[in-house]
DNA sequence: ATTGTGGCCTGCCCGC
DNA sequence: TGCGGGCAGGCCACAA
């Protein structure tokens, strides 16, 4: 599914194909998909004649300002949302979603001068538009988070490690696959209370984190991680061989090692 | 305020 | 072979 790491693909998609360009049309036929009272004709109104001046991403949220006094097209890309610029992918391949091209799926398009789009392919319909979408709901971007500000984003709470990490008022970016990869590698069970980890814990928390944001960068999605092949039944740790455990925690399953998270 | 739960949505996979 | 149930999870509304 798309996480921070999928999002900033597309961001860069976006960056280096869609800024500039004149738009001269905006089709947004499911309804459902545009949100905070936003309409087909709102949208379309709002962006004729503009052009995306940026793309810029917090979190798992992708936002492309547009010229003048233009309003901030914001989007969601569910779990199964990719986004396309002149038919071209800005991630190959997406787990959990279908990578089938079906022209039906396609929840936004906003058309260029001269041809080309930048569009919204979301078969399961989990994401969606808004204009000037409020950002102060957003907690600061995993990618630029420091070790005090995963403290502070932890302190206190009696909430599971995970679902913290999880909420995207407090961090934002983190989503299911990722979050469980980073306590895999910091060996940190995901239902500890988040409020209790030792300083020398938060400190193996944060670097595990930067650590596993770039090696699945690097690697080529959140489903990469080393966790990805064991998140099975009879599924083992890669680590010590011992069996997976599989829970609900946040309200997602998760998978951990019994053994050395803790 | 904080934490937990249920539901939305639908393609896909498995078992019968 | 076709069918139906379960599963996936980001996000939000709502409850306690």
């Amino acid at each position: 599914m798309p996480e921070l790491i999928e999002i900033e693909a597309y961001r860069r998609l976006a960056e280096e194909a869609a800024l500039d360009r004149e738009i001269v049309d905006v089709v947004a036929p499911d309804a459902w998909w545009l949100k905070g009272g936003l309409t087909a004709e709102i949208l379309r109104d709002a962006l004729l004649g503009r052009r995306f001046t940026a793309a810029r991403r917090i979190g798992k949220r992708l936002l492309l300002p547009t010229d003048g006094d233009g309003p901030l097209l914001g989007l969601r890309f569910g779990m199964t949302g990719r986004l396309l610029v002149d038919g071209a992918a800005g991630v190959d391949q997406l787990q959990y979603s279908s990578n089938r091209d079906v022209a039906a799926w396609d929840r936004l398009a906003v058309r260029f001068a001269g041809g080309g789009d930048l569009r919204v392919r979301d078969p399961r319909r989990l994401g969606g538009a808004e204009l000037d979408p409020d950002e102060a709901r957003l907690g600061p971007d995993a990618t630029t988070l420091g070790p005090a500000g995963l403290r502070r984003a932890l302190h206190g709470s009696r909430a599971p490690l995970k679902a913290r990490l999880m909420d995207q008022a407090r961090i934002s970016g983190l989503g299911n696959l990722l979050v469980d990869e980073a306590l895999f590698q910091a060996g940190l069970d995901p239902a500890r209370e988040a409020g209790s980890l030792a300083d020398t814990e938060l400190r193996r928390l944060h670097r595990a984190m930067r650590r596993t944001l770039g090696d699945l960068t690097a690697r080529g999605g959140s489903h990469t991680g080393e966790t990805g092949p064991a998140r099975r039944p009879e599924g083992v740790c890669p680590r010590d061989g011992t069996p997976m455990v599989r829970r609900t925690i946040g309200g997602r399953t998760t998978w951990s090692c019994p053994r050395h998270q803790r």
